[in-house]
RNA sequence: GGUCCGGUAGCUCAGUUGAAUAGAGCAACAGCCUUCUAAGCUGUGGGUCAUUGGUUUGAAUCCAAUCCGGAUCACCA
């Protein structure tokens, strides 16, 4: 953004001298020029007007010949319509593209904050779905986009492992396990608990129809069936710590916490620190407890215990049952009290889904009226539900797509398509399988990552997700063909250097021009907290590329000069590739 | 009913601190491989930016109302 700086004050000194006005750079509008006309920035002259007391165009032209006077970069302008587009001289291209860092481009200088980011919150009783991958694809883009912004940045994940949910589980499991085992069974350990889940709610159906044969309303029979008490009896015991309950409590969760870090490695997320529900749950009592002290929370007759929140627009909340125990609220409280001693972060970001917006401003506005030196830096990074073409996924109507056969269909698919197509992939056998598990994902990730985060997804499992277009694939295929052509230099012999170039066509123009930009999508991606911006301007330059690739050789190209113009354009292309699809958790292959 | 989020091409999405003729991809059609990887490139067709009104030199973008979809408003998590 150093040009648009620059350009900006030379308007404001341009203006005072044209017109002897002092404008305010606030209202200078500096653009990106669109391609159909000619230029690299347009500056929009309507808001001088004013001043100039004459037309947008008038004004344009005298504008853009003080500009042409003043500056020693600017080359020539045009003038449409009030706007005023600007062409700066190859020379100052060239020297942008040469001050490229070819190492380490668009890290930027340290913030000096501290974020911790949470994302993933699985509960422990059934396997990851296509919604857990969402929230962790977008929870851990956005960490290395916050990263690469110059901040520090902790992952953690947040385990859900008590509760009724997981009680159901372990009640099926007794009645129907027969002490079998994820390795006597070889099933991967949160799929095998999942089993259990669904078990039980066959035989709580079942036991509900035969209450419900006998004459007994519906609604009181799912109160009556046996499975059903053994599990709220297996909650109670739960919680006043019975050894044999705990012990297969354990058991089971560890089952599926092996399950799910198989997922997460095969996803290619991870986390600094897991916290486990059950260890926090209580501590938020004493927050509560503090709240109370302070006069900012208040008990009501029955012992429960309430904040009022109807001065901020919402209402009054429990924060503790009249028997003393915890609600959903208390314990995120307390987890977020042990976050803050953990890392004394400036900021908190939730990546959870949009249905629960309500939750997190109650629990930030708690934290604030408690005081908490954390509270304003919490924010709830709210992302879109999935849905399918039925739908939205709904567990006990089986339609949730699970996250480990979403991951093998597109590799599976992926493989396909390299298989059936006629191009000869000159990669070793051993080596294929990578590739292919580096396509699906790519293509998995890039599908979800390319839509703004608000924003809710359709995703229909039916029509593999494409290679095609704005894909992930498509951009490591634009990477490997520069890989490509660097291997054809390297058997020449080629070796880069800087030599004086003279002119630029547009296509490489504008090639340079979008390198330029990259640090500051970066800087807005991490303000917006949006993978989707990175995403989208490295498809931009991906097609950008393609376009110049198609028209111009690198490895024939009409001079020595153009050669190593060229040749450096296209390592730095590269390079943003490899660390742009990096933010995105996608890799590049050398060859595809 | 209150609150929040969304509605842009047949489909999936960009564009929303106001700015030029609203852009991509998919799907359809027509071209381009003796030349660095055709997963590519070029072109054609496709739009009441949900509707109405307002603010403005200028509105998909801001404001108001309405319609449609979703979420939420539990001593569930």
């Amino acid at each position: 953004m150093k040009l648009e700086e620059l350009l900006k004050s030379e308007v404001i000194a341009a203006i005072n001298k044209l017109y002897s006005a002092n404008i305010d750079a606030s209202i200078i509008k500096i653009d990106k020029t669109p391609p159909e006309f000619e230029g690299e920035f347009t500056v929009v002259t309507f808001p001088f007007a004013k001043v100039s007391k004459k037309s947008p165009d008038a004004t344009a032209i005298e504008l853009g010949n003080a500009l042409l006077q003043s500056s020693n970069i600017i080359l020539k302008f045009n003038v449409v319509k009030g706007f005023l587009n600007i062409s700066f001289k190859d020379a100052y291209w060239i020297d942008v593209l040469i001050n490229i860092p070819v190492k380490n481009y668009a890290n930027l200088n340290a913030t000096g904050k501290k974020i911790v980011i949470e994302y993933g919150g699985p509960n422990t009783n059934k396997p990851l779905h296509l919604g857990h991958v969402r929230t962790m694809l977008i929870g851990y883009a956005t960490a290395n986009i916050l990263e690469a912004a110059g901040n520090e940045v902790h992952k953690v994940n947040i385990l859900n492992d008590r509760g009724i949910a997981i009680c159901k589980s372990m009640v099926a499991y007794l009645r129907t396990g027969n002490d079998k085992t994820p390795q006597l069974e070889n099933i991967k350990g949160d799929h095998f608990v999942g089993n259990y889940y669904v078990e039980y709610q066959k035989i709580f159906e079942q036991e509900v129809g035969v209450l419900a044969m006998e004459g007994i309303a519906t609604e009181e029979a799912e109160k009556k069936a046996p499975i059903y008490i053994e599990t709220v009896e297996m909650l109670q015991k739960w919680e006043a710590h019975d050894p044999e309950v705990l012990a297969l409590w354990e058991k089971m969760n560890n089952w599926v916490y092996e399950g799910f870090n198989e997922t997460y490695k095969k996803l290619g997320v991870d986390f600094e620190k897991e916290y486990k529900e059950s260890d926090y749950y209580l501590k938020g009592k004493e927050s509560v407890i503090d709240g109370l002290n302070k006069n900012v929370f208040f008990k009501k007759e029955d012992g429960s215990v309430w904040v009022d929140l109807t001065s901020d627009g919402l209402d009054q909340k429990v924060l503790l049952r009249a028997d003393g125990t915890s609600v959903y609220i208390t314990q995120d409280m307390g987890v977020a009290e042990e976050r803050y001693k953990d890392f004394a972060m400036d900021k908190s970001i939730y990546v959870v889904a949009n249905e629960q917006d309500y939750h997190f401003k109650v629990l930030k506005l708690v934290m604030q009226k408690l005081g908490e030196p954390y509270a304003d830096g919490i924010f709830h990074l709210s992302y879109g539900m999935v849905d399918l073409p039925e739908g939205k996924m709904k567990s006990r109507e089986g339609t949730v797509v699970d996250a480990d056969d979403l991951i093998d269909v597109m590799i599976t698919d992926a493989k396909e398509f390299l298989e059936a197509s006629e191009k000869k992939i000159d990669i070793p056998e051993n080596e294929k399988d990578n590739l292919y598990r580096q396509i699906g994902l790519s293509a998995l990730k890039y599908f979800i990552l390319k839509v703004d985060p608000k924003k809710r997804i359709l995703f229909n499992p039916k029509e593999s997700i494409d290679l095609h277009g704005n894909t992930g694939p498509f951009i490591q295929y634009t990477y490997a063909r520069i890989q490509s052509i660097f291997r054809k230099l390297d058997e020449t012999g080629f070796q880069p250097k800087d030599t004086t170039f003279n002119t630029l066509l547009s296509d490489e123009k504008e090639l340079i021009v979008l390198l330029d930009h990259y640090p500051d999508i970066i800087k807005f991606a991490a303000e917006n907290y949006s993978p989707a911006e990175v995403a989208n301007y490295i498809y931009h330059l991906a097609k950008t590329f393609n376009k110049f690739y198609a028209g111009h050789s690198i490895t024939k190209a009409e001079s020595e000069e153009k050669l190593h113009l060229r040749v450096a354009i296209a390592y730095r292309v590269a390079n943003v590739f490899r660390h742009g699809l990096g933010l995105l958790g996608i890799e590049c292959p050398e060859r595809m």
